[in-house]
This record gives C-alpha cells, structure tokens and sequence, in this order.
DNA sequence: CCGAATCCTACAGGATACTG
DNA sequence: CAGTATCCTGTAGGATTCGG
C-alpha cells in the first residue's frame, strides 16, 4: 500500500472540493493511483466505461472464464458449459469479444464445420483485474 | 437476467484443459493470482459478475467518480453535472448504490429539503481497481 | 456442427407531469 | 429541491426455424 495522504483541515491547501461551514465529513482520501480516472475525458469516451461494457452482459464473463481456463474449446461445446445460452446469444457475445480482441475465433474449412475459440492474451491481461473484482466483492 | 432452467450437466471427472493433437498452442498461462477465479461457484454468484453488475449501467461509474471526486454533492447538483441523465433514473440509481454501499444518502428535513450523497469507503477501496481498468483498456 | 434469420418478451432508460 | 407516478421506446436476450 502506498502512503495515505490524510487531507488536512486547514484551508489554502488545494481545495478541488466543496465543503459547506458545518460540514463533519471530509472526503475520501484519494491516492494518487487513481488520479488518472478524474483526467480522462468525461462523456462518452472513458476508458473505463469501456472496458466495463466490453465484459457486462450475461454471458461474456463467463465465456472469457470457460475459455481462459479450458484453453481451446469449439462452439458447440461452449454452448454446452455455459448452461442455458441460446445459440444466437453465444454468438453475437463471441462476435463482440473477438472485435474487442478478449478471444480468438478459427474456423477450419470441413464438413462438419469446426470453429475454435481461445482467449486471448489480452484477456489473460484481464484476469488479474478480475481477480482483484472478486476480492473486492468479497469484502462487502 | 432469466435463465431457462435445464438439466444440470454432469459428465463426471474431466480433466480441466482440452488440448487436441496437433494443437499449436497451449492454453494461456494462468498466475496463481487468477486462480480464484475459477474456483468460485459457477452460476450466479459469481462475485466478479455481481461486482460488475453494480457499476455496469449507464450511469453508475460516472455518479461514483463525480461523488469521489467532489466530495459532498446534492442530488439537484449531481444531476447538473451529469449531463442528461433523466432524475428518475438517477434516483434508481443512487437507491441501488446506496443498496450495495458505493454511496452514502443523507437527507436533512428542511424546507426545501436537501439530500446530501458521498461516496463510500467502501467506493474508494475499487477506485484503485478502476484504475487499473482504465490502464488496462489504453493498452488494447 | 456452426451459425443466420425471424419473432417475441422483459426491462433499462428516457420524457413528462405532479407532489411534499 | 427532491423526489414519485405514468407512459413510451430501444434493445438485450431467448425460442424457434432454416441453411451450408
């Protein structure tokens, strides 16, 4: 953990914050590490924003999670892990998933088809965020 | 979210990676640091998938970085600053926040009456996470 | 087996009017 | 000011059918 830094009473230190006479609570304290979240431009374009939609629907964390933990695994048996996924809905969730590079889809030119998907390293960067999630759901 | 209920699959004891032969590439490297993340029960209380439900609409991320950022901030004003959000869907909002601890509601009995919403501790301990999101979607 | 095409329902989100 | 109460629309997600 980094050193907190405990926002002092006084005024004429910076102030990015509306305090009202009276008032009993101070804001949170805000390390530096999340700075980055206050800079970014802020209607439609967050990062964050982004990535959170690039995941938050039924099925996509649980496809990247089948994927990242089985390695290579074909359609048809997907649809089969993830209990109750209609078959339109796997597929438009892995069209959008390879658009956002989360997974690799091959397909092999046979009779009968065969389609491949896999996570993608870009995912495997992911997981760790992930983690970190659940940790935090887990304290609340 | 309604889920068909079908038949819960049990094919026995599988192993956990499907590799075919011939297979070029293994699956991703997982660190131990992801490993809870398959380990958690599978359907629906997935607490990575709760903690995303909680920030994953419209509006949400952009109340709690305008709340963290600002302090105290009442609800006439947050809605000014969020730009366009209708006031019912920010009510639905703040009450589910509030619901899951992100947000904290004060209201004074006055007239006018005056309600006063912060983020929480509990807010700021997934700011660094939501950082880390951000860094993450500038890489890809 | 892997989808595309179609149809359908539930719900998130918005517009507007009204109240304490 | 800070909400409720209605009404309305777009879309995510599901069921079913058809095709290569």
């Amino acid at each position: 953990m980094r050193a907190t830094r405990r926002r002092p009473r006084n005024p004429g230190s910076r102030a990015p914050v509306v305090i009202r006479e009276g008032d009993l609570m101070t804001p949170l304290e805000l390390p530096d590490a999340v700075a980055t979240l206050f800079a970014s431009p802020p209607p439609d374009d967050c990062p964050v924003q982004r990535a959170i939609d690039q995941i938050a629907d039924k099925w996509k964390l649980r496809i990247l999670l089948a994927l990242s933990r089985d390695g290579v695994v074909r359609f048809r048996e997907l649809q089969r892990r993830l209990d109750g996924v209609s078959q339109k809905v796997l597929t438009s969730a892995l069209r959008e998933l390879e658009r956002d590079g989360l997974v690799t889809r091959t397909a092999y030119a046979e009779i009968p088809p065969r389609v491949e998907y896999r996570a993608s390293e870009r995912c495997a960067s992911l997981l760790p965020i992930l983690a970190q999630l659940q940790e935090w759901a887990s304290r609340g």
